[in-house]
DNA sequence: GTTAGCACTCATATCATTGGAGTGCTAACA
DNA sequence: TGTTAGCACTCCAATGATATGAGTGCTAAC
C-alpha cells in the first residue's frame, strides 16, 4: 500500500515530530536526514501521505504532523523496538535496588520508574490477591476485651486487626477457636471465601454472636483488602514537561481525571486481556483523554493477571522507547514475583 | 500607629485582593464597601499606606497590592477567626467518616481535607511512634525455615515481619523464646528500645547466631519504621486553580521542590515548636517558596508532637478560612487520638 | 479633612504591516 | 516517468503603532 520511500518518509516525520513537537516541512526532512531527495519530491510525498490520511496541515503555510493513523501504522509496522542501554538499564535496576520491601513499594517504584524513564504520566494497576491462599489465623491477646486477629496467608502476608471479645474468655479458648476456624478455611483462596463459608464458620461458634459478628466483619474487611485493586500513579508532574501540556487547561483536565481513582481503574481494566496495547488519541474510549496515547502492558503470574501497568501521554509519544521500557520492567517484574512465590 | 479608618481601608483592600487575585483601586473599594468615603479620600490614605510599607503598586496605573507586611498586619491583628459553617463542617465530618481505619488514612484523610476546603496544597507529618510502647511479641510459625515475627504495641498496632527460625525449631520453643523477650522489652518505648538493650536480648539467646541477626535486624527495622516520619501531601492539583500558577514554570518549580519529601520533611520540622504559625512570602527560609505562604499548626498528645500539618499557597490566601479549617481538624484529631489512646 | 476635576501614566487590546516558513503547481530535466 | 528548480501563494507569528481605560497624583474648592 505504501512504497518502502513513503514508509521512511514517513517513518522519519514522526520520529522528528515526536522528538520536537513542531509540524515538520520538506526541508527540514531532506536537510535532516540524507535521504538523495530534495525538498520538492519529498513535498510531493508528503501530498500523497496527506491525502491518504498520515499526516495533517495544522494551517496551510506550516508544516505537517502525523494523524492517528500514522502512529498506528508507525506503532505496528515502522517502529524498531530497540533494546535499553547499558546506562538505562543501570538506571532502572538502581531504582529498584533502592527499596523494595513490601509488594506495594515494589508497584510504587515501577510507577515511578516508568515516568521517570518516559517523561510521562505512569499508572499501575495492582492485583493485590494474586491467588494468595488462607493459611490460618491467631488471635493475640490484647486486654480484657480486644484481641489483635491476624491472617495469615502462604505467600507469608500478615494482615491483622483489633476484634472485640468476650470479657474472661481466656487465650486457651481463643487459640481453640481459631484453630477449629483456621481448618475450615486453610487452602482457600482470599477471593473464594464465600458467605456461604463464613456462614459455616459461623455455625462452628454459634455460642457467641458478638465475637462471630467482628470475627466476620474483620474477615470480610481482610478479604476486601487483599482483593482490593490499588493503583499506583507515577510522574503526574511530568506532564508539564510537555509542551502539549503548556496549557494549565489541559493540564487539570487530565489531572482530575487521574485523581479519580474510579476512572483510573475502569481506564486499565478495560485493556487487561491484551499482553501488550497500544490506544492512539481517539481510539481511546474515555473522554478526556482523547488527544492522548497509552501504552499498557498487563503482566500474569501462572495465567493469573497480577498487575497492569501504563503509560499516558500525549500522541507524540516516544512509542519505541516506552515499549521498551515496558517490556524491560515485564521482565523484571517476573523475575521478582516468581522469586516471591518460591520463597 | 494605623488609625481604625486606615486599618478597615487596609483590611478591605486585602480581603478583595485575596478573593479576586486583581491589584485593587480606590474606586473599587468606594463603590464595592460603603465607606462613605469618596475615591479621592481613599487614594489619599492608599498613598499613605504605600509610604508605610503595607501596600505596593505593580506599575503606576494599576490599583494596589497587600505586601508581605499587610498580610502580617492583617493576620496578627485584623483577622476575625469566624468559625465554619454547619455545612463546611459536615463536609469535613463526612470526609472523615469515608474511611478511618489505619492511623496512615486519618493523616491522609486530614492531608486531603485541608486541601479541599482551603484550594491549596496542604502537607502532614505523622510522628508514627506518638510513644507507642513494646507490649508483647511472637512468632507465627511458616514454614520450617520461616516465621512471622509479630510486635504488639500498647496502642494495640501490630508490626510484622518474616524472620529466618533454625530448622527444625519447635513452635513451643518460638513462644518461649518470644516470652522472653517481651519481657525484657516490654513497657518499653519503641524509640528507647537501644542498642544496649538490644545486647542484652542477644546475651539471652546466644545460642543462634542466625536467629539473633534477623531478629534484632527485624526490631531495628520496625522501630525504624514506627519512628519514620510520614509525609502526606494532598491537594498538589489544586495549585492549578491559583491564578498565581497559571504560569506552568512556577508550578513546575513549586512541584518539584514538593517531591523531596527530605525537603518537605524539613520544611515541616522547622515550625514544630510554636503551635500556630503562619510564615508569609519571605519570612520563608525555604528558597523556591518565598512568593508563597504557609499556615502550619503543630498537635500534640500529652505533650508529644504526633504530627504537623500544614496548608502551602500563594501569599494571597484565605488565612482566616485556613485557620479555621486547621483549627476544628486539630480538635476533631485531638478527640481521635484521645479516643484511640484510651481503648 | 474631604472631594471634584483633570492631567498623566502605563498595561492591555486592537489592528495593520512585514517576514519567513512552508506549500502547490508548473515546467524543465534526466 | 520520476525528480527537481523556480515561483507564486498562503498564513502564522512577530513587530510596531495606536487607542482604550483603569488608576493615580495633584490642585483647588468646599
Amino acid at each position: 500500500m505504501l512504497n518502502d520511500r513513503k514508509k521512511k518518509i514517513l517513518q522519519l516525520i514522526i520520529e522528528d515530530y515526536i522528538s520536537t513537537a513542531e509540524p515538520v516541512g520538506s526541508r527540514t526532512i531532506a536537510r535532516k536526514y540524507d535521504l538523495g531527495l530534495s525538498p520538492a519530491t519529498i513535498r510531493n510525498e508528503m501530498s500523497d501521505l496527506e491525502l491518504l490520511g498520515y499526516l495533517e496541515q495544522p494551517h496551510t503555510s506550516a508544516g505537517r504532523v502525523p494523524s492517528a493513523q500514522a502512529y498506528r501504522l508507525y506503532v505496528d509496522s515502522l517502529i524498531e523496538p530497540g533494546a535499553l542501554s547499558d546506562n538505562e538499564r543501570a538506571l532502572i535496576n538502581g531504582w529498584f535496588n533502592e527499596r523494595r520491601r513490601s509488594l506495594d513499594e515494589i508497584f510504587q517504584s515501577t510507577a515511578k520508574i516508568l515516568s521517570r524513564m518516559t517523561q510521562n504520566v505512569s499508572m499501575v494497576l495492582a492485583n493485590r490477591d494474586a491467588g494468595a491462599r488462607f493459611r490460618y489465623m491467631k488471635f493475640l491477646p490484647l486486654d480484657e476485651h480486644h484481641a489483635i486477629l491476624c491472617i495469615i496467608t502462604d505467600d507469608g502476608n500478615v494482615d491483622n486487626c483489633v476484634v472485640e471479645v468476650p470479657l474472661g474468655m481466656r487465650p486457651e479458648e481463643l487459640d481453640y477457636l481459631a484453630g477449629k476456624i483456621s481448618r475450615l478455611l486453610e487452602g482457600k483462596e482470599l477471593a473464594d471465601i464465600s458467605e456461604e463459608l463464613l456462614a459455616v464458620v459461623h455455625s462452628n461458634i454459634s455460642d457467641d454472636k458478638l465475637l462471630f459478628t467482628s470475627l466476620v466483619h474483620s474477615i470480610r474487611r481482610m478479604r476486601n483488602k487483599h482483593m482490593e485493586q490499588k493503583v499506583f500513579l507515577g510522574g503526574t508532574k511530568q506532564l508539564l514537561n510537555q509542551p502539549e501540556f503548556r496549557d494549565v487547561e489541559r493540564v487539570r483536565n487530565l489531572l482530575g481525571i487521574l485523581e479519580e481513582e474510579r476512572v483510573v481503574r475502569d481506564l486499565l481494566k478495560s485493556g487487561e486481556d491484551s499482553g501488550l496495547r497500544v490506544t492512539i488519541g481517539s481510539e481511546n474510549k474515555f473522554s478526556g483523554i482523547q488527544d492522548c496515547s497509552m501504552v499498557q502492558a498487563t503482566y500474569r503470574l501462572n495465567g493469573k493477571i497480577v498487575g497492569t501497568m501504563a503509560v499516558l501521554g500525549p500522541t507524540r509519544m516516544e512509542y519505541g522507547k516506552v515499549i521498551s521500557v515496558m517490556d524491560y520492567l515485564h521482565k523484571y517484574l517476573k523475575t521478582m514475583f516468581e522469586h516471591e512465590n518460591s520463597k
